[in-house]
DNA sequence: GTATCTGCAAAACATTTGCAATTCT
DNA sequence: AGAATTGCAAATGTTTTGCAGATAC
């Protein structure tokens, strides 16, 4: 599911997005991270290697790789959008303790027939509860 | 899964809920739309029956009605939180073209095998694409 | 009469917009 | 130079908080 570093600039290219240093930057971050991280997040990460990033530009970017299809928003919260440059299938789980959220597979999921003649452009499987490890702690 | 008006009042405190006008007002709305409304659209509907209704007390409820278990939070766009007085499984379709949520019955879900060993409290599913209706509508 | 509940006003956040400065080609 | 991109500052929108008045038991 990693990409590969050195591809990124083309991976940019290729979803029809100049590969400018911030666009870069964020996408590399993006990709390298497994924590889905939030706006403020990846600002605080990024402001030091660019101090004169903006938040501005990390919404606009966002938006732009969302609209070029190269992420996905993660809105397993009702107060913090995520964002995940993972497009495959899979679902996030988030832990109540510890917060993280975490990728986990799913099956292609069979037909739901409710769905029929209906076109589907989009599906989230959110689940939330103690992860194994906050439950071994708190013991 | 429609609920009987007559017993909302009954509904509420046996949730820990004492019912205000305010309240009973509010879930007899989620109850009775099948909208998943927001909380500007709760507010609006009920301004009128209850002119001195505020959004701070409408927002006090939803909060007190989640914590309290009898409404879910429908998190399917980032900007806008929906809420729900269905709390049985199932699953919520968006249509893009005319903005509908729709509730769909989704078959008791196999375990997840990645998710052995955590324990779920909370799982959400979510769908958005065109509805039959508006495909027919745009051909 | 004490607790709780409500609702106004202000504060706190998150996100968007307008626009001028910068960068890239 | 011309077009696209960035980033500041202000505007917008949503949710929370503090507190005073109203209501319920």
């Amino acid at each position: 599911m990693l990409k590969e570093i050195d591809n990124l600039e083309k991976y940019l290219r290729d979803a029809g997005i100049k590969p400018s240093i911030q666009r870069l930057k964020i996408f590399e971050y993006l990709v390298g991270s497994n924590s889905h991280p939030t706006v403020e997040s990846i600002y605080s990460a990024l402001s030091s290697q660019i101090p004169t990033l903006s938040k501005t530009t990390v919404y606009n970017t966002l938006k732009l790789f969302q609209q070029q299809g190269i992420v996905i928003i993660i809105n397993i919260e009702d107060n913090e959008t995520r964002f995940d440059a993972d497009i495959s299938y899979h679902g996030h789980f988030k832990c109540t303790v510890c917060k993280e959220v975490k990728d986990f597979p799913i099956p292609k999921h069979e037909q739901i027939e409710a769905l029929d003649g209906h076109d589907i452009s989009e599906s989230h499987f959110y689940i939330k509860g103690i992860c194994a490890k906050c439950k071994e702690l708190n013991k």
